[in-house]
RNA sequence: GGUCCGUUCGUCUAGGGGUUAGGACACCAGAUUUUCAUUCUGGUAACAGGGGUUCGAUUCCCCUACGGACUACCA
């Protein structure tokens, strides 16, 4: 019998969580909702000393705002809590001295100094990679190399100690990546790693993987960082006697800077010129801030569409997937083997996407935000209209009011190049004319406003191309934007009128220039 | 340095022993438009290199190069 899919995300809050990082638990949210299985998240908060005031609520925020839904996690319980390796602590120490008592872990008195002057020994002996293992493990201050009732009178007095994975020195070790397929190791490149830190706390390898076992995971979904201690883990679920049950594992291809020099760090930042985190993120140390994706104006669902693109791909043409879709589509082996370097126009271009296909009442809830703030008063009939002309070149729901305040404040200046290069005497004459017969307009829409502005304009027998510009200047200020009649329906006779009046006055100098 | 992973247009990628190597973003050009944008049409552009295996390799194998990750009582 199949088991039920569990997968879990297990970040460590030491900080703002990065994309790479958002990206990971929804590769593991998706494969949850494909397969009806549970999503889990844990927090691995095992090193006390990185521990960073609101890290972990800003992941929770992330999440959220992602959609990625948590089918159990601190937070709202599950039949597995605690969910923080904090709270855990008291389980991991028996699965510890199990291996102990098994032969395959052992306690290490080392002082840090004593661990240093054994990696300069090895160093200066010219052995390329320093390590407590099979070899030096005999000359080290341990229970392997230290008379037992030495060791126990240690142990007694309190004195510090952790507790090492006895790694064998000859062995190939396998690993199956749903990924990249058979991965093999051997054990000699591996060392003795500590289990048991000193402060009573497991490291991550053993709390991982006491974690996953008890939590019943069946699936590890994570970054390429942990392929290489991968084998480790293998070994430990096997001494553990877990082996029949272990997770099948993926390792994610990294993410790459847009240069694909190194991986993208948390320290990359605004450096790159965009953000690398979901959500805005003050560092309480440093007070140092980093913009977030949220703040800058992209959808949840373009982020998580873009997000879900960086790495995998449906096989198919389409490009637009909702949450849904992708949890229906998604499978691990349309994941990349490859490292995916980051291209920030893309996810604009997503972002894009999912703005035009919301309809205008919606598009005009973010310009009425903006106007609020600017104390303009606004019908949702009015906003809605002009986010419906805007809609189509904006990339952020910022730029409704940035690109658009002129259907609200009438231009303070004026585009100087336009002004220079259309703004003349001639077309002067047909806006006096055109804001006189405004008034006599009995419905006044775009369509009648056109056609008003055509009369005149074959009177003085002109053709439209030569006043558009210069009329779209007076009215707004600017040399290009959506549909000018429609600008005018909106804005109004009396304020056409208006603004009419006061280009003219204001541009004067131009007009002479003919 | 050692171990491991990777390498198809600038970027994300599809494909896979015989293809005009496909798509998307970006870029360029044309069409449309009162402008800009949108939209439409078209275009530039890729299998890292060398050896094998094979009738044939971009695809399979090996080597090299390059890139990346890891190499803590951090995760």
């Amino acid at each position: 019998m199949e088991r039920e899919v569990r997968v879990r995300f297990a970040p460590s809050p030491t900080g703002a969580l990065h994309i790479g990082g958002v990206r990971t638990a929804l590769y593991n949210y998706l494969l949850a909702r494909k397969t009806g299985g549970k999503m889990i998240l844990r927090i691995e908060d095992t090193d006390q000393n990185r521990f960073v005031p609101g890290a972990e609520d800003y992941i929770r925020r992330s999440l959220e705002w992602c959609g990625i839904e948590l089918d159990e996690s601190p937070w709202n319980g599950g039949p597995y809590a605690p969910y923080r390796q904090s709270e855990r602590k008291p389980m991991y120490m028996q699965y510890a001295l199990q291996l102990v008592n098994d032969g395959h872990a052992y306690y290490a008195f080392d002082t840090a100094e004593e661990l240093e002057a054994m990696r300069e020994r090895l160093k200066a002996a010219k052995v390329a990679t320093p390590q407590y293992n099979a070899i030096t493990r005999a000359t080290m201050r341990n229970s392997l190399t230290m008379p037992e009732d030495e060791v126990k009178k240690l142990l007694e007095s309190g004195a510090p100690y952790v507790i090492r994975l006895k790694v064998p020195r000859k062995e190939e070790i396998r690993l199956k990546d749903m990924i990249r397929g058979w991965v093999m190791v051997h054990s000699s490149s591996i060392d003795d790693k500590v289990l048991m830190k000193s402060d009573g706390m497991p490291t991550y390898h053993l709390a991982n993987i006491v974690d996953d076992h008890l939590m019943k995971i069946t699936h590890v979904i994570r970054g390429e960082e942990w392929l290489p201690s991968a084998p480790l883990h293998v070994l430990l679920y096997r001494y553990l006697g877990w082996e029949d049950t272990m997770p099948e594992f993926a390792h994610l291809p990294l993410l790459l800077k847009p240069d694909g020099n190194g991986k993208l760090s948390k320290r990359d930042g605004d450096k790159l010129g965009f953000p690398v985190f979901p959500l805005h993120w003050q560092d309480p140390f440093t007070g140092e801030i980093s913009s977030g994706y949220r703040e800058a104006g992209y959808l949840p669902d373009a982020f998580v569409n873009f997000l879900a693109f960086l790495g995998w791909n449906p096989g198919t043409q389409q490009e637009i997937f909702s949450m849904q879709e992708l949890a229906n589509e998604f499978t691990v082996e349309r994941i990349g083997k490859s490292g995916t370097r980051f291209d920030i126009q893309k996810a604009r271009w997503f972002n894009e996407q999912y703005l035009r296909a919301k309809p205008d009442s919606e598009l005009a809830g973010y310009l009425l935000t903006a106007l609020e703030e600017h104390n303009i008063d606004c019908t949702h009939e009015k906003a809605a209209k002009v986010a419906g002309l805007m809609k189509e070149r904006v990339s952020f729901p910022q730029d409704f009011w940035k690109e658009a305040a002129y259907f609200f404040v009438a231009p303070e200046e004026y585009n100087e190049k336009v002004a220079s290069k259309k703004w003349n005497a001639q077309s002067v004459a047909v806006f006096e004319q055109f804001k006189n017969e405004l008034p006599t307009i009995a419905d006044f829409n775009a369509d009648s406003v056109k056609e008003l502005l055509t009369t005149i304009l074959e009177r003085n027998g002109m053709k439209i191309g030569q006043v558009m510009q210069a009329l779209r200047l007076a009215v707004t200020g600017a040399e290009a934007g959506p549909d000018l009649m429609q600008i005018i329906e909106i804005i109004g006779r009396e304020e056409t009128i208006a603004r009419i009046e006061t280009a003219i006055a204001k541009l004067s100098q131009y007009a002479t220039a003919e």
